[in-house]
DNA sequence: CTGAAAGCGCTTACAG
DNA sequence: CTGAAAGCGCTTACAG
C-alpha cells in the first residue's frame, strides 16, 4: 500500500540508486533527473521508510533515554533539553524510565541497545549501576553519564559541579548575614549530597565559622523532611539563622515550618534551596536557590553521544558544568540580633 | 562483529529458520533442537536486531507520545503511566515533545509515523491538532487521543470527564457550606475549561444558587493568575467564601493570596483545586482537589492503541473515565457568617 | 518438524 | 553521472 523507493524510481524513469543519492543529498546526481526525482516524490507524498534506512546503514537515527522518574523538575528539565538537542538534529527520543529493574537482562533499558533499537545512551540517574555500564561496555556501545561520573567505569558524562553549588549557596547565606546556619542535606546514596555537604563546610571555614554538628539533619529531598527536620530544630530551640536546604522540596518544607511557627522569612531565618522549582519564584516569600545548567547538561549530553557515535571521538571525555546561584526574597538580609 | 541469526545456526547446527522459531516461541520445533539453538543463544551471547525484525514484520514495537509539556503534573503523570502500560508489553516509547511545530511536514511528530518509526502515536494535547489529524487518518495510521475528544474528525480517544469534576467541585464547596463561590476558570483555548465551567453552573442551579459573574475570572492555569485575582477580589471587597480553582497551581496562588492579607483558609475562604498536583498533600494548608484518573488514561491508551494496532478493533472507540474528589483541609468547612 | 528461497525497503561499493 | 548486484538481519509462505 505505502509507496516505495522502486514506485518513485518508476515513475522518475530512474532506479532506486539515483533516487537514495537524490535522497541523501548526494552531488553526483545530474540536475535534470534529480529534478524528475523531487516531482515524483511530492506527486507520490514519499515519505522513505526510516527502519530499512537503519538496517542498511546500521545505525537509527534514535538515541535512548533512562531516567528515574520524570516528576522531579531537574530530570524534566534534562529531559526536554535532551528531547530539543535531538530534534534539532532531526533525531527522536526513546524513554525509559527503569532506576531500578536495570539488573534484570530482558529490563527494557537493555533491551534499548542490546536490539539495536538506538545508536546511543543518555543515562541520567544520580545512582550509579554498574551492571548497566558493564553490559554497555562489553557492547562497546556509544553511552553517556549525564549529572554523574564515575571513576571505576571509563564512561564519558556530563556533570554539574555540585561543590560549587553547595559553597556558593552557604556563602550567600553568609554574605546575607547569617553566622548560625544549618544544612539539611540530601539521600546519603547520591554523591552530590556529599559534594554539596563539603562545599557547605567549606564555605563555613573559609569564613571562620565552625561546623556545628548540631545543626546539620538528613532530609531526603522531600517537602516533608524540610518540615521535619526545621520543625524539630525550633521545638529543641536551636533553629539556626539560616538554612541550605539539599533542594528546593526540602526548601519549601522548611518555609511551611517557619510559617506554622510564625517566624518570619528572611528576617528570622534565610532560606536557599537547590534546583530552582518552577515554584521557586512564584510563592511568597520568593525562594532563592541554585539553578543548574539544565538546558546545557541535555545538549551538551547529546553533543557528546553524537561525537561518540560518529566515532569523531573516541576517549573517555568529562565535562563538568557550573550551577548559578539565583538570589531572591529568602535570603534577602538577616536580623542578627 | 555482532553476533547475528547466521551464526546461532550455525553453531546450533540447525538453519536460520529453525533459530527464528525458537525466538519468536513457535510450538513446531523438536525439543531437541530448540535445546541446541537456546544452548546457542547464550553461549553467544545473541540477541535478535530489532531493526530486521522489524522491516521483516512490518512492526516496530514502538509506539509514539505526542505532548506538548512535560512540566505539567498531569502531563508529566500520563507519560510516566504510558511508559508503563508499553513496557509491559515489552514495546518502547518514543516521545516527541511538539504542541507547536506540527504543521510543518518534516515535523519532528510527523516524521514519526511517516517513516515508519512507531506501529501507533498517542496524542497527549488540550489542543486540537487538525493539520495532525488529518495527515494521520490519511496514511490510516493508528492513533488515540489522550484526554482530548475530537467531533470533526473520527478519532479514538480516552478522557476524562471534566464537567462532573467541575461539579463535584462546586459541590464538595456547597457541602462545606459555601454560598458565594467564585471560580476562577482556564485558558479559554482548552476544552476542559468550558466543561468544567459548566460543571460549576450546574452544581450551583442544582442547589438554588444563581450563578454571580462577578465571581468568574479567566486564569491560565498559573500561580500568578490565582494569586492576582484573589488579590483583586480582595481588594474590591468582593471575595467569595470558597473558590473552585481550575488547577493546582491556580489553587495554590489562591492560597499565597489570602495568605498575604491574612485571610484564614478555608475558615474564611475555602478552596479546591483540580488536577492533584504533587504538592497539594504536602503544604499547609493541604489542598483539596479533583484527582485526574492519569494512570487509567495511559493505561486504557495504551490498550486501544495497540488493539487498533493489532486490527481487533476496527472502528472509533471512545472511552471516558471519571476523574475523583480528593478532600482536605483546604475545604473542611467554611465559617458562614 | 525442517529448510531453501524470496522478500521487507533501503544503501553501498563497483563497474561502466 | 548512472545502475546492476549484493547486502543489512530478520520472517514468512511453501514444499518436503
Amino acid at each position: 500500500m505505502p509507496v516505495n523507493i522502486y514506485d518513485v524510481a518508476k515513475k522518475a524513469g530512474v532506479s532506486v540508486v539515483t533516487v537514495s543519492r537524490v535522497l541523501n543529498n548526494s552531488p553526483k546526481v545530474r540536475a535534470n533527473n534529480r529534478q524528475k526525482v523531487l516531482t515524483a516524490i511530492a506527486d507520490l507524498d514519499y515519505q522513505p521508510n526510516a527502519v530499512a534506512q537503519s538496517l542498511a546503514r546500521g545505525s537509527t537515527g534514535m538515541v535512548g533515554l533512562i531516567l528515574p522518574t520524570v516528576f522531579d523538575p531537574f530530570m524534566a528539565q534534562v529531559l526536554a533539553s535532551v528531547e530539543g538537542a535531538l530534534r534539532d538534529k532531526g533525531m527522536f527520543l526513546v524513554t525509559s524510565f527503569a532506576a531500578d529493574d536495570l539488573q534484570f537482562g530482558k529490563a527494557n533499558s537493555v533491551r534499548l541497545f542490546r536490539e539495536n533499537r538506538v545508536d546511543g545512551i543518555l543515562i541520567l540517574s544520580p545512582l550509579k549501576n554498574d551492571a548497566l555500564f558493564l553490559e554497555l561496555k562489553k557492547n562497546n556501545f556509544p553511552f553517556v553519564l549525564l549529572d554523574q561520573h564515575h571513576s571505576h567505569i571509563q564512561a564519558s558524562s556530563v556533570t554539574v559541579d555540585n561543590y560549587y553549588g553547595g559553597y556558593q549557596a552557604t556563602n550567600s547565606l553568609i554574605t546575607a548575614g547569617a553566622k548560625r546556619i544549618g544544612h539539611i542535606f540530601g539521600s546519603g546514596v547520591y554523591e552530590s549530597t556529599a559534594e554539596r555537604l563539603n562545599g557547605y563546610k567549606q564555605a563555613l571555614l573559609d569564613h571562620n565559622i565552625a561546623v556545628d554538628e548540631a545543626l546539620l539533619a538528613p532530609g531526603d529531598f522531600t517537602i516533608y523532611s524540610g518540615y521535619k527536620i526545621t520543625k524539630e530544630w525550633i521545638i529543641r530551640g536551636i533553629l539556626p539563622q539560616a538554612i541550605f536546604a539539599a533542594d528546593d522540596n526540602t526548601a519549601f518544607g522548611v518555609i511551611d515550618a517557619a510559617r506554622k511557627f510564625r517566624i518570619a522569612v528572611p528576617e528570622k531565618l534565610a532560606i536557599i534551596g537547590y534546583d530552582d522549582h518552577p515554584f521557586a519564584s512564584l510563592l511568597h516569600p520568593a525562594l532563592s536557590t541554585v539553578r543548574q545548567p539544565t538546558e546545557e547538561l541535555g545538549r551538551q549530553g547529546v553533543e557528546l553521544l553524537s561525537s561518540l557515535i560518529s566515532g569523531k571521538i573516541k576517549r573517555t571525555t568529562t565535562i563538568i558544568l557550573k550551577p548559578e546561584i539565583v538570589l531572591r526574597e529568602s535570603t534577602l538580609s538577616i536580623n542578627n540580633c
